[in-house]
DNA sequence: AATTGTGTTTACAGATTATTAAAACAAAAG
DNA sequence: CTTTTGTTTTAATAATCTGTAAACACAATT
């Protein structure tokens, strides 16, 4: 099925169970917490694919968490806000939110929101065939094109550039890497990224030396 | 650049100029009208590659020339709607639009959408207009021609094939070969696909062993 | 310059996955 | 009923990927 992951965070714990109950009879896995350090906890951890946040929740809001994720991840953000409450909407989407819902709200329209989010960020992701400065990776195909040739990439080397792509400009740990490639239970040792980042270097040839780059004591990340 | 032509149509004129010039901005070319009876009119002529319609217009309103366009035409529709319609909108997706946005939205949210569905809608009518060379696939006759051979496949062979051709360039894998072909109640061996496949390469010789190709981890994959 | 922490490279064994061939099974045709 | 044809399963083999370790290189720190 979908099997896309989906947080929830809220502090009206009413709130979280109907939205989760509603999502997860559509077809999602949802995580339910109900601050915003959690919240960041969770998605650091990675495997999440779409964030639903408070405005208001006690310690960090929806906003600082919303600043705090954009340091290192593009996951598409639905905010939610209380009628009433001071609501920016351009403020809002400068500060990096993707969508937002006033409460009170039908579940039904927030799933629909969330699939439409889902289907505009993957959409985006399948069709970066602009040619980002000589990378070309086609999701459907599982190919990559770089500098005209067209490496053979392994599953796990293909994901991997996936992960750093989505992610392009942003270091990102072995941690980070391992979960979001490997999935968060994954029992193993960080080198396992280096042998592969050391693959995907050399099939990648110029642009891979050049674009691929280490940040020492943080981990990688891939400049555009 | 993009030479896009877009057709905006709201009774509000504020809107309609906010949005045009955000597009205009953006290298599309814009066509602005007050009514749904001037968008319909507009989009029946031809040249427009995307509408945004808003549903609340005096005389044919969103739902309606939505419904008007469908009869004739697969124009991507982006409909507007303003809160507190929210409802409507689940509609909206039954009744033929591919995108929605809730007023007040941000403009640079909308010409992403826009980009968005547009690049959606290119890569969607490329796929048909590929031409299709070695391989010719007749559904009526249940016949195939690859380099001058008419090499005699199999029932399942058949299916199998055109579900790969269907979905050429893209990876399936085992299980959604065997649901597509074999049904989504089908229980029994993954490895049955691989027999099929072994076959197919050899039946379609040269051609299967060099465009039915195997992605390791994954599945399969026809390239056209 | 030596030390320590960190990243890179290489090699390889074990694990996983794919291919092939053959046999078992099922359905249709003669 | 037998034969033929098509389909599925199984098992053996082959190909490939992947994690780890060890040696090496480089950077920062003292």
């Amino acid at each position: 099925m979908t099997d896309k992951t989906i947080l929830i965070a809220d502090d009206e714990e009413r709130i979280v169970m109907l939205i989760g109950d509603f999502l997860e009879n559509a077809g999602y896995k949802t995580m339910r917490v109900y601050d915003g350090e959690a919240a960041l906890d969770l998605v650091q951890k990675g495997g999440i694919d779409l964030a639903i946040v408070d405005i208001m929740m006690p310690g960090l809001d929806g906003w600082a968490l919303t600043r705090e994720i954009r340091k290192f991840s593009n996951l598409p953000i639905i905010m939610l806000s209380a009628r009433g409450e001071e609501f920016d909407m351009l403020e809002g989407f400068d500060a990096g939110i993707d969508e937002y819902v006033t409460k009170p709200f039908s579940p039904a329209v927030l799933v629909k929101r969330v699939e439409a989010l889902l289907k505009l960020s993957s959409a985006q992701k399948n069709h970066t065939e602009v040619e980002e400065k000589g990378l070309k990776i086609d999701r459907d195909a599982y190919t990559v094109r770089v500098d005209g040739e067209a490496p053979e990439l392994t599953l796990k080397e293909f994901e991997l550039l996936c992960t750093l792509y989505d992610n392009a400009g942003r270091v990102l740990s072995r941690d980070q890497l391992l979960t979001s490639v490997w999935g968060y239970d994954y029992y193993g040792d960080e080198r396992t990224v280096d042998s592969h980042i050391a693959r995907l270097r050399t099939k990648l040839g110029e642009y891979g030396a050049a674009h691929l780059k280490t940040v020492y004591g943080m981990g990688y990340k891939l400049e555009l």
